[in-house]
DNA sequence: ATGAAAGCGCTAACAG
DNA sequence: CTGTTAGCGCTTTCAT
C-alpha cells in the first residue's frame, strides 16, 4: 500500500506538505505542489479516507433514513442527493427503519461517525441519542421530535391540496375522500390530512367523517394499503366521487381496486396522489398528483450538510399536476 | 467522548481486555467480562468504528452499484441486502454509475476502503482498479470484465423466457416482439435477448428481425425507453401479438403507449416484463413478468461478503408469472 | 488470562 | 513556506 509517506519521500517533501496539497489548505509553493502531484501520479497513490475520518472524528457518509425503501419518492430525493453529494465527496447511504429498529440503526450510525443523518421517516429516534449526536456534531435533520435545530424542509402540501379542492369544486365534484394510509397516531405528524380537512371546508366539499380512511402504513406496503383503503371506503358506502391519497403508491393501489371493481376513472371517481413519482405518468389513466420538488429537496439537504447550516426553513411549493385520472 | 480507555479504567482492566470482550475474540475471564460490560453500560460507551476500520484497513460499508436508481428491482435487492447486512453490522450504500463516472465512483470507494463492491450495473470498471482492489482485499462481485473470481449470481432468464414462448405458442400467439432497451453493445452482456431468440425458434414463433427493438437505456429512463420502443415497434408495421420487455419498467412504459393507442391488452397485444417488481401487481392490467428471486439474491450477496466466498455460481431460477396482461 | 506498547494513515499545531 | 511531532481510538502481537 502506498501511503502519504511514500509520496512525501518520492517528492522530497514532508508528509505535512503532501497533506497541504491534497487538502488544498495551507501554503505550499508552486514547486512543491508540482513535485507532490507528480509523485502522486507516479505512485498511483490513493488516499485513505478512513484515516482522515479518524483524525476528524467524522466520516463522509450521509445517512438517509426512510420507513419504506420501496417508495420511489425517496429514490428521487436520493438521486438528487447523490449527484449533489458527489461534488463534495459525500457518500449517501439509505437505511430502512421502523419504529422498533430505529434505535439500533442510530447506534450503528453513531459508531460509524456518519457526518449527517437525514431522517425522512416518520419516527423520531430515542431522546437519549440527542446529546450524543450533539457532542459528535453529527448534522441532523428531522431527528429530534420537534425538529428544532437544523434545516427544516417544509413541504407546503396545503397549497397543492387547496388547488385540488378548488379544481374539483369547479368540476362539480363535491365528495372528495382522503386515504390517509397512516394510523391515527402517525397521521398527526402529517400535514396532509389537516390541509385536506381545511380545504374541503373552504370550498364547500362534503365534510363527512367517513370519507377519511386510516390504515397501517408503513407496516404494510403502500400499494397494498391503497388497495385495501379503497376497498374499505367502498364498503362504507358513503358516496364519493374523487379520492386524494397520501402518496402516489397508495394512489396506484387504490386505482387498482377501483379498476378491478369496474369503476371508470376519472368519470366515476377521480384519483389524485402525492409526490409526483415518475411512474405516475406511465400508468393508465396517468396519475394526477402533487409535485414536491424532489430535486430541490435533495440539493437543499446536501448544501445544508456541507455548510452546516443552522436553523432555517426551506419552503417547498406543492404544485397540483392534473393528469388523466382527474376530470 | 468516552473511549475504550475510559471503559478500561472504570472496569479496572486494560484496553486490550475491553477489546477482547467487545470483539468476542481471545480469552477473557468471566469476571473481567462482566466488569467491562457493566462499565460500558454505565458510561454509555459507543465504540468508534472508524478507528476499528483503520486498524483493519477496511470499513463496514458495502457499495452497491446500479445504473439506474429509479429501477425498483434494485431496491428490492437492496432491501434484502440491508436486512441481512444488519445482522453483520454492515452498511449498504447505493451508488448510481454511468459509463463516464464509474471510475470516479470506484476511486471514492477505494479511498473509503469499502469492504465490498457489488456491481449490479452493466458497465465494468477500468482494468487499472483490479490490482488495487485485490491488494486491498475488497470483495468484489461482477467488477471484473469477465467476472472471474468471486460469487457469480446467474439469473437463468432462459428458463422463464422458454416458459413464456411455450405458453404463447399454446395460446396461438406466434409473433412475440422483444424490447431490448439496451443499445447494440450493452445488449451483448444481456442473456435475455439470446434466450428470446433461441426460444422463439424452438417453439416456432416468428423469427422476423424487426421484432427486436433496441434503444439507449440506461441513458434514457426505463419508462421512456419502453414507451418509445413500443412506438417504434408499431411504426415498423411488422405484425406482432405480444411483447416481451427487458424489465418491468420498460414493460410499463410500453403498456402506456399501447393503451394510449387504444390497443387492448391482452386481447390485441400481450405484455410481459421481467424482474417482478411489486408495482407490476398494481397496474391495470396487472403485469405478467419473470420472477428472479430478489430476496435470495440480496441474501446471497451478503453471505458471500461475510464469508469471503471464493468463486461460486449461484443459479437463480427465473419463473414466469402470468397475470392479466397475458391471454 | 491480561497488560504494555507499537502501530494503522492521516491531520494540525507548532516551531522554524 | 515547510518539517517535526503528537495524537485520533482501536487492534494486536508479545510478554508475563
Amino acid at each position: 500500500m502506498v501511503t502519504r509517506k511514500d509520496v512525501a519521500k518520492k517528492a522530497g517533501v514532508s508528509t505535512a506538505t503532501v497533506s497541504r496539497v491534497t487538502s488544498g489548505r495551507g501554503y505550499v509553493s508552486e514547486e512543491a505542489r508540482e513535485k507532490v502531484q507528480k509523485a502522486i501520479g507516479a505512485l498511483n497513490y490513493i488516499p485513505n479516507n478512513i484515516a482522515k475520518s479518524l483524525t476528524q472524528n467524522r466520516s463522509n457518509v450521509v445517512a438517509v433514513l426512510v420507513e419504506d425503501l420501496t417508495n420511489p419518492y425517496y429514490l428521487q430525493i436520493l438521486d438528487a442527493m447523490e449527484r449533489e453529494g458527489a461534488k463534495y465527496n459525500l457518500i449517501i447511504s439509505l437505511f430502512a427503519v421502523n419504529k422498533n429498529d430505529i434505535d439500533m440503526v442510530m447506534t450503528g450510525l453513531i459508531e460509524n461517525r456518519v457526518c449527517a443523518i437525514i431522517n425522512l421517516a416518520l419516527f423520531a429516534c430515542n431522546e437519549k441519542y440527542i446529546s450524543i449526536l450533539e457532542e459528535l456534531e453529527i448534522y441532523t435533520v428531522n431527528i429530534k421530535p420537534r425538529n428544532v435545530g437544523e434545516l427544516r424542509i417544509h413541504l407546503n402540501h396545503a397549497l397543492g391540496i387547496d388547488s385540488i379542492c378548488a379544481y374539483l369544486r369547479d368540476k362539480g365534484r363535491r365528495r372528495l375522500a382522503y386515504l390517509a394510509a397512516l394510523g391515527e397516531e402517525l397521521v398527526r405528524q402529517d400535514e396532509r390530512l389537516n390541509a385536506y380537512l381545511v380545504s374541503r371546508k373552504k370550498y364547500g366539499l362534503s365534510e363527512d367523517d367517513r370519507l377519511v380512511v386510516f390504515a397501517n402504513y408503513p407496516e404494510e406496503r403502500a400499494f397494498a394499503v391503497g388497495y385495501q383503503s379503497a376497498k374499505r371506503l367502498c364498503e362504507r358506502d358513503v358516496p364519493f366521487d374523487s379520492v386524494l391519497c397520501m402518496n402516489d403508491s397508495v394512489a396506484l393501489g387504490a386505482m387498482k381496486y377501483f379498476q378491478e371493481k369496474g369503476f371508470s376513472i376519472p368519470a366515476q371517481v377521480c384519483v389524485i396522489g402525492c409526490d409526483n413519482i415518475f411512474m405516475g405518468q406511465y400508468v393508465t389513466p396517468s396519475l394526477s398528483t402533487i409535485d414536491v420538488e424532489t430535486e430541490r429537496q435533495g440539493i437543499a439537504y446536501i448544501r445544508a450538510i456541507v455548510r452546516r447550516e443552522g436553523p432555517r426553513t426551506e419552503e417547498i411549493r406543492a404544485t397540483f399536476i392534473p393528469r388523466e385520472s382527474i376530470v
